[in-house]
DNA sequence: CTGAAAGCGCTTACAG
DNA sequence: CTGAAAGCGCTTACAG
């Protein structure tokens, strides 16, 4: 185990101002700041002091109940489990500011580096902070935090919209959670808008759906009746559920009277008849990427990347040509 | 924050004492055990040291990615923000040989306590270590971890069983994941042999169904055509959504052929059409029962008790009279 | 089994 | 911005 005073020495500085970069408090020089960041990386050290902790990472997502940050969470769990690294957990609800108290919270337990799933990188509070070494997973990248492991939303919006307007759909409803709980649903519908308007059809507005536990008693009468799509694009595989009981329950059937496709590719949604539509994302495979670049910042002060992962379309049963 | 010294002189020792004592290494009198341990405890004595990192304790569970479990673990989560805990993840992925390493795992961060989900308490090599004030969650409890925080599955079983009976069935089958890898499922099935001998049918051997990292390929063509059920009883809603698809790509309706119920009422089998007959356990309130447990008992040296928890019968559409 | 004491690894006023 | 030094909180041979 190797001690802040090897780290001081192999960057040439005293115990003092290694402890200073390490910790964030006090000042030091960028110079500094990056010697001493190096020879602790190069080093392996951690902050674990006598006490011979294991070090730790922290990982906020929005929801631990919503299967795919579970799946994100559960493989980057085995990843660190390899690394001898603990993972503790955080969620924000969908709640943009419970991010930064979320963030504060991880904080207090000195971790080795952050993976953050957030409503908007642009705007979270959680970003504001000077961090550890931190990935972002399902966020896009800013200036600030060049380290992210994403698929392409709004590609994935355009196939799936393409796919519809293929099969003959014209009037092509999408269908929102809330637009400020997730920025991949907004670049999913920025998609949908890309595709309409590449086809010459008139696009119709988003219309979000408050998230209240769950979607198990959607009304889409209004919907319905306001608007008659032929089609219904749900920015998730969870709201296309819900979507898919919603109309059952309104006497429609899927997809003799109305096609519904999601995102996501939840396990669930293979289990139902008709096997859902759905653009599949990798979510175990992106929060395994997102764990190994982490470990390669932190320990091999190796530079952020962005790492942009596959989608593709699954064609469930749950679309039907007209 | 408490220091070691402020422990040990309300214990009356010294501080190697108290060191000792809270770290288990070194001898230490039974007498003086208790009385750090109880000084500790008003104290709200954590090993932060100058580090000043949060207290955390570790969860054990099967997988993050079943539904019953994250929403535990949510709610465990929930709880220990509020009391100023870090949560730290462990999964044993159903397999009883890795919830040793697991657990030894969590032990390198130091935690204040511990939440276990394990295959079998009474067999768990994961139970043989000393471990710091520990509950079990969806566990029965044992002579040396008398803690836990448990839904009656056995009279879960035989209540389900029994309403199937009351709607006319005769041959009902239990279908299982592995035994092995779950205690809740061998209960599940022995209240389901109690009901049956209650009304004086032939029970059937319990059939058990590999995990496979999902349940969407089940085939039960053999076991349908050698066994003829009428009514299948599923050892939790993960499996019984599975049975419900196999049973379709068979040409068989559910409930119209074959009726179908679970356990667990995860929030899916509101979503599918007809809504999943089940047994509903209230997942996040064990959850966050455990977490409270857990902290008293941590934090107030308050005894380790067994508490158990209601459950109820929702009745979907999947289950018919005949 | 217990304690006095040495000493580890770290942080943090303080001086420059 | 940086370092020498004091000192914190803890662990651990060592002596009894």
């Amino acid at each position: 185990m190797a001690t802040l005073e090897q780290v001081a020495f192999r960057a040439g500085c005293s115990l003092a101002t290694a402890s200073r970069v390490l910790n964030r408090n006090g000042p030091a020089s960028d110079l500094m700041v990056r010697k001493v960041r190096r020879a602790a990386a190069e080093l392996g050290y951690h902050a674990a002091g006598r006490l011979g902790r294991r070090p730790v990472i922290g990982v906020l997502i929005p929801s631990i109940t919503n299967p795919v940050f579970a799946s994100s969470l559960s493989s980057i769990q085995n990843r660190m489990l390899v690394a001898g690294h603990g993972v503790l957990i955080a969620q924000s609800n969908y709640d943009p500011a419970r991010e930064a108290d979320a963030v504060a919270a991880l904080l207090n337990d000195r971790p080795t580096g952050l993976i953050l799933t957030v409503c908007d990188p642009s705007t979270s509070d959680a970003l504001l902070a000077r961090l550890p070494p931190t990935v972002l997973l399902h966020n896009l990248p800013t200036a600030q935090f060049p380290a992210a492991v994403t698929a392409d939303n709004r590609g994935a919006g355009r196939e799936v919209t393409t796919f519809l307007i293929g099969m003959g759909h014209r009037r092509i409803l999408f269908l929102s959670g809330n637009f400020a709980a997730s920025d991949r649903a907004r670049l999913r519908y920025k998609g949908y808008l890309d595709a309409m308007a590449e086809s010459g059809l008139e696009p119709l507005d988003a219309v979000q759906i408050p998230f209240v536990g769950g979607y198990d008693q959607l009304d889409l009468s209004d919907v319905m009746t306001s608007l008659s799509p032929t089609a219904i694009i749900a920015s998730n595989d969870l709201l296309a559920l819900g979507v898919i009981g919603a109309l059952k329950r309104e006497g429609l059937s899927v997809p003799g009277d109305v096609s519904v496709a999601g995102f996501d590719g939840i396990a669930i949604g293979r289990l139902i008849d008709p096997p859902l539509t759905t653009i599949e994302m990798p979510d175990a495979s992106m929060g395994a990427t997102a764990a190994s670049l982490l470990l390669d910042m932190a320990e091999n002060a190796a530079p952020a990347r962005h790492l942009d992962v596959a989608y593709t379309l699954r064609r469930g049963g749950t679309v039907r040509a007209i």
